[in-house]
DNA sequence: GTCAGTGCAAACTTTTTGCAACTAC
DNA sequence: GTAGTTGCAAAAAGTTTGCACTGAC
């Protein structure tokens, strides 16, 4: 199973990072690392805490949560973007390179891949850095939000659709 | 003075938009307008409120600062980014195309340019999207981290400098 | 004169922190 | 045994909201 395969995997790169930090092998973060790693997408801290205790059945306080996120970002198994108004996660071992496509009315966040823009970051030249990871967020009007628009073309309104 | 120009264009700009929009042409919004764009960079509300208060001795309320914001942005006057824990803003407009290089151990933004990188983030076909703006924020460690990482390589411990 | 816009304070949301209890080592 | 971790609750930080007052039109 390719999925359980990624799994171990990452397990074993998280208790290699942990041993060589000094930390503890708690089963907190296993199980962390485990359900972040069952998630497709995006997640914010709630959505992965509610998940872990819905369907993991596995209950950790949002404070773990947190402290155990940035250590997996550390360990470059999790990357953190800023789109809304929380931070949202993903997993990143053994994932496709991709962007995101926001859509400033509803929200929503599309992903894709570009490879000829993927090479022409990557070749950017940086002085004096050390290129880790990279995200482009490109802004506009979705599909949807832009046939909505046209119908109500009339009124003067700006539609603010709340986030999340 | 050029730069007395380009306040009196996105004034005009604005002047417009309100009109469009069927918004008051307030003093507080020409006022936050004018301020933003006497500065030079990012910035966030609360270094907003503090320079109008201080260098243009102008008392606005955070509500009417974020209120202002989302006009700005809507008639693309002013970008809205999220790198730290607050949002930051710029101003956008006779601004050239720039990306971002953030250090991930200190925070610091910098700012840097690239034709082939912009032509090839502005040709990509987006289907069903209607494209206004990007960020290309690329992490890593900028050099004086990493030569500060280089001194201390012995101790196993995470230096976490507060980002802001 | 009217209603959009403002200031203020309270509310809300997300994230951080202090501390007692717990447990991996 | 003991220091690193956890959970909890309180605090902090950023943003939004409700409401009375003000001023642009």
């Amino acid at each position: 199973m390719e999925n359980q395969n990624v799994k171990d995997t990452v397990k074993q790169i998280f208790t290699e990072y942990l041993t060589a930090k000094g930390h503890r092998k708690t089963p907190e973060r296993f199980a962390i690392l485990d359900t972040i790693y069952s998630i497709d997408g995006h997640f914010d801290i709630d959505s992965l805490y509610l998940r872990m205790m819905e369907q993991q059945n596995f209950r950790v306080s949002r404070a773990t949560l947190y402290n155990t996120i940035i250590l997996l970002i550390d360990a470059r198994l999790v990357i953190k973007h800023q789109f809304g108004n929380s931070s949202q996660y993903e997993k990143s071992y053994n994932r496709e390179t991709h962007h995101h496509q926001i859509c400033t009315q509803c929200g929503k966040v599309t992903e894709f891949q570009n490879e000829e823009l993927q090479r022409a970051i990557e070749n950017t030249k940086l002085s004096r850095f050390q290129l880790s990871h990279y995200s482009l967020y490109i802004y506009g009007v979705c599909g949807k939000c832009e046939r909505a628009n046209k119908k109500k073309k009339k009124t003067g309104n700006i539609t603010h659709k709340k986030e999340k």
